[in-house]
DNA sequence: CTCTAAATCAACCGCTTGATTGAGTCACCG
DNA sequence: CGGTGACTCAATCAAGCGGTTGATTTAGAG
């Protein structure tokens, strides 16, 4: 594939982003030093991340990357399967499955989801995988099919139960592999009936009626 | 109130509370030090925090409950007034609103939701926030009356779907608080108005039916 | 076989961290 | 009014941090 004097370094870079994973998942991306990832990674050297990744921020989109490109890809399919429905529960599946999906087809045991909602919470880290996540194109379409399956729903209300989704996919995926990592018992017993799961209240989430209350879009 | 002597003590207490709560929504939990905090509260010592409240675990949980303690009683006294009810809207509402109600008795600025949504997915401290929330008796009681309402729905799609409302309440409002706080734009202009969106959207996700996928509450 | 450059290693720098310690300050109590 | 104890401060410690530097290993190129 690549050049062969590379091999070696994409070996040990791989190492490193297994152990990152695992690290941040387990401990917390401000709780993990670089010495330690390179550590669990097998490397005596205490400088190895630094040489493969640069700073920590470097390694995190790595690590976020090689995630969301599966995830993009299989996205990539299923919205080709979905286009051209009009019916809520596909395009919501169009959101919802290539995540479990990935997550399914990686583990056990996953680091990822947990990863994932930790980026989200944490200051430091919020932009980078709202980058990587929302500059998906197959993303924004199955969005945008959403929507068009929904006309009559205010602008306002459309955004808001957009990031709900969002939040949702990510933080239940999150809680389910947190929970198959602990042996605490999860509500449903693989990813395909959690995605099922998921789909069945997002769409619950995406009929409800909208209240009455004035819903201008402006800020507050 | 207390005795003379420990007014300045508490004084002091309130002022690294106050700081602690700002810094840990800004910049993250981890990556704050009780130095920092010390500092922004204004006492020249280093070792302030480690005085009055140990180590930073102690710390974080004396923020927590500064919260959760008034929500919880705005919680009691919605309870009180939906007692008896089977409708599924007053019981979410009752979830969701003293939560709303709370961040909007104190801001802005907030910096309560989005702390609070760190807790709940860093490792180190997610225990906390669970043991801080999960033991209140007013939420018990409100899922339980919620639950009440909807007797048909198999017990796993029950955790599952309280799981989710759960997630929703802390990350929509953590997200809202962030806007607000960036000046970026939010989907609704108000804490009542947020309520009232996510009560909407959560009376869908509870009243939506589950797919007839086979829902076991084992553990996977 | 030698050269060369990528990859790994080992040692180090300045800095910040949590924690401890003992001195100083202040307000109340007797 | 002097004592006492809670509170604040300043100084210090070892440990760990990110980052840099130069030596060492290693494997393909010439």
């Amino acid at each position: 594939m690549t050049s062969p004097r590379a091999s070696r370094a994409e070996a040990t870079r791989a190492l490193i982003l297994d152990a990152a994973e695992r690290l941040f998942a387990e401990r917390g991306v401000l709780a993990v030093s670089n010495r330690q990832i390179g550590e669990a990674a097998g490397q005596g050297n205490t400088a190895v991340v630094g040489y493969h990744f640069g700073a920590k921020e470097d390694l995190v989109r790595a690590v976020v990357r090689r995630h969301t490109s599966r995830i993009e890809g299989l996205r990539a399919e299923a919205l080709a399967a979905t286009e051209g429905s009009s019916e809520v529960r596909a395009w919501v599946g169009c959101l919802v499955r290539p995540l479990t999906g990935h997550l399914d087809a990686v583990g056990p045991p996953t680091w990822f989801a947990r990863f994932h909602a930790q980026l989200t919470t944490e200051p430091a880290y919020r932009e980078i995988v709202t980058q990587e996540s929302l500059g998906s194109p197959a993303l924004l379409a199955t969005v945008d099919g959403l929507n068009r399956c929904l006309p009559d729903l205010p602008a306002a209300v459309r955004l808001e139960r957009g990031d709900m989704t969002r939040l949702l996919m990510v933080h239940v995926c999150a809680e389910r592999e947190r929970a198959l990592a602990e042996g605490t018992p999860t509500p449903r017993t693989t990813w395909d009936a959690t995605a099922t799961g998921l789909v069945d209240a997002i769409v619950g989430l995406w009929l409800a009626p909208a209240a009455p209350t004035p819903t201008r879009g402006d800020r507050a």
